[in-house]
DNA sequence: ACTGTACCCTGTAGGC
DNA sequence: TGCCTACAGGGTACAG
């Protein structure tokens, strides 16, 4: 579901909500999402404050006064939903504040703010989950440790999509879906990207690389190709298809904007193009792209 | 080492 | 209406 401009947008809900708070009461519904929660999840969180929230990739970070940190990955269908709590007793005051049309079913873990919020974790088909992980593992944890740049960043350019090519003979969807390259992406963007760059996603890695090492005029397309994409993205708050929600409620206007995605057999709106848009499987995932532009 | 497939789980859309 | 299949934003454990 969520890929990093719809993880970015539930940090920036979350961030007002959580930032200087104290986990009052942590009320886990079900002990395993995709993966069983931390041994004694609340007694750990109860009582800890919340310093700063980040995002590395696809992943949530809420850094806690007691040197721990709370990651956690919104899988396929995860959501925050933003509620009024009481505290300390936990009971709810006004209900959902907004109409979001969630299941409450699907409502696994609750966290009581200090401020007077509750988070409420949410997510029909469990493949996201939450980890404790100390500050200091942070960086060398499993989790984070083969992460590719972050595609905002200064660390993607041209060079380092080249560098990264060579070792590889996959085709350009495939190479940017995977988060060892560049983290963050996912089906959505990656689709976008290639089309606003032009280039087929079944086209070699290897047009990245020029005969003497260096990047390629495709490489230099792509890296502002994909960083035009998500910015655009996180500006109108992200991608809503069925479930997604920010943690506010509101519904993300970035799927009015896509330009192949979930378009098969549509018209490409890129002018002078007369193509139309289509879907093939790649690695088991649906790559919509246009045969007429995308070279 | 790299690449593709099956799978985790639930909900929804579309065909009959 | 109901039943069936295909498919969905992700990541991982495998087999080849």
């Amino acid at each position: 579901m969520p890929e990093l401009p719809e993880v970015e947008t539930v940090l920036r809900g979350l961030e007002p909500v959580m930032i200087g708070q104290r986990f009052l009461t942590v009320k886990p519904r079900r002990m395993t999402l995709r993966f069983p929660l931390p041994d004694d999840f609340a007694g750990r969180l109860e009582g800890a404050t919340v310093s700063h929230l980040t995002r590395r990739a696809k992943y949530l970070q809420v850094s806690l006064s007691t040197g721990w940190v709370l990651v956690m990955h919104l899988g396929m269908s995860g959501r925050f939903l933003v509620r009024i709590g009481t505290g300390e007793c936990g009971h709810t005051l006004g209900g959902y504040i907004y109409d979001t049309g969630a299941n409450e079913k699907h409502d696994h873990v609750v966290f009581v703010m200090s401020g007077g919020h509750q988070v409420v974790y949410n997510d029909p088909r469990r493949f996201g989950f939450m980890l404790l992980i100390k500050d200091s593992d942070l960086a060398t944890h499993a989790l984070f440790r083969n992460l590719g740049v972050e595609p905002l960043g200064n660390c993607l350019t041209a060079d380092y999509l080249a560098a990264s090519a060579l070792r590889r003979r996959s085709n350009l969807k495939s190479f940017l879906m995977d988060q060892r390259i560049v983290a963050g992406l996912g089906n959505i963007y990656v689709c976008e990207a290639l089309h606003q760059a032009g280039l087929s996603p079944n086209r070699s890695v290897s047009c990245l690389i020029r005969s003497s090492g260096g990047p390629t005029r495709r490489a230099e397309q792509l890296v502002a190709a994909i960083r035009h994409v998500l910015t655009a993205a996180i500006d109108v708050g992200g991608s809503t298809l069925r479930d997604y929600r920010h943690p506010d409620g509101e519904s993300g206007g970035f799927q009015d904007c896509f330009q192949v995605y979930n378009r098969e057999g549509q018209a490409c709106v890129r002018i002078p193009c007369r193509g139309r848009v289509k879907r093939v499987i790649q690695s088991g995932r649906s790559t919509f792209y246009c045969g007429g532009c995308q070279r």
